[in-house]
DNA sequence: AAACTCATGTAATAGGTTACATGATTCA
DNA sequence: TGAATCATGTAACCTATTACATGAGTTT
């Protein structure tokens, strides 16, 4: 698997500007991390290696601004175009809720109901703030303008789509298994 | 976050009673994969740990045998229990696809459109597999007479209901995406 | 005899997380 | 003035992946 960090950094640079290692944190955390993630210990070596292999350059290089701000250089747009149509690597799955379950006979049938619950109610939460951004982007003339605005609409589609089928399974399964339990 | 594949190890022994690494590691390939992947390079050293800290033991412990086969301990029993009632541990979400798709306007359409139908044949296929095992399992009394049977007839229609929902969401992406750039 | 599957392992590396440290700036 | 937020970074650690190595047994 390849450095993503790295690509996250050169796309959202790239899309939105200039901005500091702490800038694109925030920028994942409040916008994209219902599919991206990244924290600082990870983020301000890949931005010193990006800086020094010439992918991206300090707006200022005057070394006493204590807020370091980036923007993608020539080099490090050509660097993400190059992977942006490389195919996406396969991820092998690895979900520690369906792994819990499927050793369910192990488990109380109660811990499993809660376990379930405590799942679903996540995914409430997170699919409540999806729809109300994505209530948000369809209602607003200055998200329309962006540039990004179809594909940012999409994947939020991906992400409440995904969501609404979690949330259907975890109350069918909820009822297969309570029934399930009572005639045995 | 904690060391998966040691309760995975666990797991598979605790239902499946004893096994090799090479086992199990063929149980999570052909059984298991769409929500769960082990490798040998991790797998083996795990069970060498899991082994000196007795939650697992040698069915034979004759040192010539070249194939080694492993139970579980009660004190691995126990801890599987203490690990299986602990709250799911919260994932960051990482979707390469996802990431690419927002970095969109970044793309020419085709690429993206050969992304998101490469992404979908994928899936596809995955689907197939799923509902194969699906028809298996819900037409087999031997499946069925396992104490696994609902739990794993749960996480397989959670395998099947997710990709369903994404199947939809690539169609109806792709329409949406040249709709949009035909009206541009 | 060659090829394939069974079977176990190690070493190097990458990728990411957690915890800690530090100090400036802003706001109540 | 104290608390919160802004802002950057490092060190230790852990988990997992990749590549490599080895050899037995089985099938074609």
């Amino acid at each position: 698997m390849k450095n993503k960090t790295m690509y996250a950094v050169l796309g959202v640079l790239s899309l939105l500007g200039p901005m500091s290692g702490y800038d694109i944190k925030k920028f994942c955390d409040k916008s994209i991390s219902y599919f991206w993630n990244e924290n600082f210990g990870h983020l301000y070596p890949v931005l010193s290696r990006l800086e020094s292999s010439g992918l991206i350059a300090r707006d200022s290089p005057d070394e006493a601004v204590r807020r370091k701000s980036y923007h993608i250089t020539d080099k490090g747009a050509a660097v993400l175009r190059a992977w942006l149509v490389e195919p996406v690597e396969y991820q092998p799955e690895r979900s520690e809720l369906l792994l819990k379950l499927s050793f369910g006979n192990r488990m109380e049938l109660e811990d499993i109901l809660a376990m379930l619950e405590e799942a679903k109610v996540r995914n409430e939460l997170k699919y409540k703030q999806l729809d109300q951004i994505h209530s948000y982007y369809m209602g607003s003339e200055d998200a329309k303008k962006k540039p990004q605005y179809p594909f940012w609409l999409a994947a939020l589609r991906y992400g409440i789509t995904s969501l609404e089928a979690s949330l259907k399974w975890f109350d069918e399964t909820k009822i297969f298994l309570m029934d399930y339990h009572k005639n045995q």
